[in-house]
DNA sequence: ATTACACCTGAACGATTGTTCAGATATTGT
DNA sequence: ACAATATCTGAACAATCGTTCAGGTGTAAT
């Protein structure tokens, strides 16, 4: 073969064009790991189905641990975590504290699963 | 306080209602797991790094080695997850092999997931 | 002031995850 | 048949994760 796409892997890299092309176009490495820990916050059933219930009503961390058949610490715990990485927010009234999603485009993540699961 | 909506968390329930309508609302159980073992292949840099660069071009193992500066060993561990999550499919030519996405919702995941972090 | 309640937190434990290492396939060229 | 190369695989290990447990806030009512 002559033209020059066949090389070995280790040498001479494969696809030398294709993969400065790609370089170019991948986001910096810390976006890139801003995005995994994204994913990493739904990648949680307990988490999931938090972020899935706000995305219809905006709940008190009781609802919460009643829709989720697990401990209001447990609930608590997964909660620090979806704020921490900014998907939900929340209010205090009284005694209780009421969470909501953070921004719309949290309701698009699990749109999209959604429909990559059911296809 | 006369107007029902504040009763205890543990005995009544607080919000008996919202509860029973986003209930319904939910997905099965099934499926929210299965959304988050999607969401669980794209939370590691890794794997989403290998995502993203698919998502311009279809690349071989080597190609996906070199843009990742990680083993070929640990580059083939993860794509058998992806894989299995059929979040990329792959084609046999020779000795090579060239992953590419394996329909558009990865894609739109990945855009809505840039979108969060760079907002 | 004291009790009750909603929620949060740190420590700790078992379970899961991602990598490396060594070796196994499969394909191509000699 | 043989050597070289691209990719895959199982075992094993450290690191990370999610829950429970025990106890700590802060708010509201008596």
């Amino acid at each position: 073969m002559a033209n020059g796409n066949t090389a070995t892997c280790s040498e001479t890299v494969v696809h030398q064009e294709k993969i400065e092309r790609v370089q170019k176009a991948l986001p910096a490495a810390e976006r890139v790991r801003a995005m995994a820990d994204t994913f990493k916050a739904l990648a949680d059933a307990t988490r999931l189905q938090i972020v899935l219930a706000l995305s219809w009503e905006e709940l008190c961390v009781c609802d919460l641990t009643a829709l989720n058949s697990v401990s209001a610490s447990a609930i608590s715990h997964q909660l620090r975590v979806l704020r921490n990485m900014r998907l939900v927010k929340y209010r205090k009234e009284g005694k209780m504290v009421y969470y909501s999603l953070d921004d719309q485009h949290i309701n698009n993540l699990i749109t999209d699963a959604y429909q990559h699961v059911t296809e």
